[in-house]
DNA sequence: TTCTATAGTGAGTAATCACTTACAAATTTA
DNA sequence: TAAATTTGTAAGTGATTACTCACTATAGAA
């Protein structure tokens, strides 16, 4: 990957995050990357090719952020790591999940799938606690997650480390 | 209000819900209420003005959602109440929804400040219930309501009515 | 050094974009 | 009925879109 291939990437992610990726021509790319034009598509071939590198090269950080949970084996902890899990999100790579989220509503592309194993993962923490609905409950969990992950991509959430410390105090079930 | 006028709303609010407002041209609106193009303008001004009146022709459904839950004076009624809404949206305007939670993300307009009734009643009702936290406990309910108007709105919950009874039986209080 | 492959450019391309304009048809008002 | 207003259309407008093409610069291998 060569200095340009990275900078076009990085300004693609920025603006893709900002301000949508149909909302954002390739000019406006190659300006920011401080490119010409035509190197885009010598890379990426198209712009979905583009959206694609970057979608890759971040499905990394998902299995990242997952992995302290995966290694856990405590149903209890499974579930409060589960919760407290966009806490973890770096600064850094707040712009990278914005577009994930932004993604999920601009294309019609539904990764549930990518949320499997941690629903298994849930549902059997459940059922080894004994819960009387273990699928609810991880469906439970989930929804949200999916609430939590909006506010602090958004930014939106005002009192972040109470409201952690609240459901930290919440789950220690 | 005229025939076509409606033609041009009702197929903007389809297109824009399905492929987004930035991805989605005139010209289709156009073509798909069988005017032409020119007469969008004529009556929305541009683009912008014709989004305008779809999203304050549907300001009125927030108000009539809600409406349930502010005329109810129990406390935990109001939270059970508040917790099941998204289950109360009709078929026939999921897609008006699916164009709001859409535009949360491609334009940058935040309407926190339409939930803000909603979490004040909240945080009223944890207060009578003499819940130790109750700014974090509305926080933690809208939190939830968030993920769960997601999931509804995305057709991502496959066992509805089974989640909505798990929820009412948790709220139970 | 020369050959080859890759990296990079800048000026194009047709298509599409939001929007305008000149004009006609329909409807309302006087 | 006649005038005035509103509704509607078709054919444009320049700007912008994603993408191509002919070409040059660079770097490592033979």
């Amino acid at each position: 990957m060569t200095k340009k291939q990275e900078n076009i990437i990085n300004a693609a992610l920025q603006l893709f995050a900002q301000e949508g990726y149909t909302a954002t021509s390739t000019n406006k790319v190659a300006k920011l990357a401080g490119v010409s034009e035509g190197l885009i598509f010598r890379h990426f071939t198209n712009k979905e090719g583009l959206l694609k590198a970057i979608i890759e090269e971040g499905e990394r950080k998902v299995l990242t952020l997952f992995e302290t949970i995966f290694k856990e084996t405590e149903p209890k902890k499974i579930i409060q790591k589960t919760i407290t899990l966009p806490f973890l999100i770096p600064n850094e790579e707040l712009e990278f999940w914005k577009l994930q989220f932004k993604l999920k509503w601009e294309l019609n592309h539904n990764n549930s799938n990518k949320l499997k194993p941690l629903q298994e993962k849930l549902i059997h923490s459940f059922k080894t606690l004994n819960y009387q609905n273990p699928e609810l409950e991880a469906a439970y969990v989930l929804t949200f997650l999916e609430g939590l992950s909006t506010a602090i991509i958004k930014g939106t959430l005002t009192n972040r480390t109470e409201f952690q410390d609240f459901l930290i105090y919440k789950y220690q079930l």
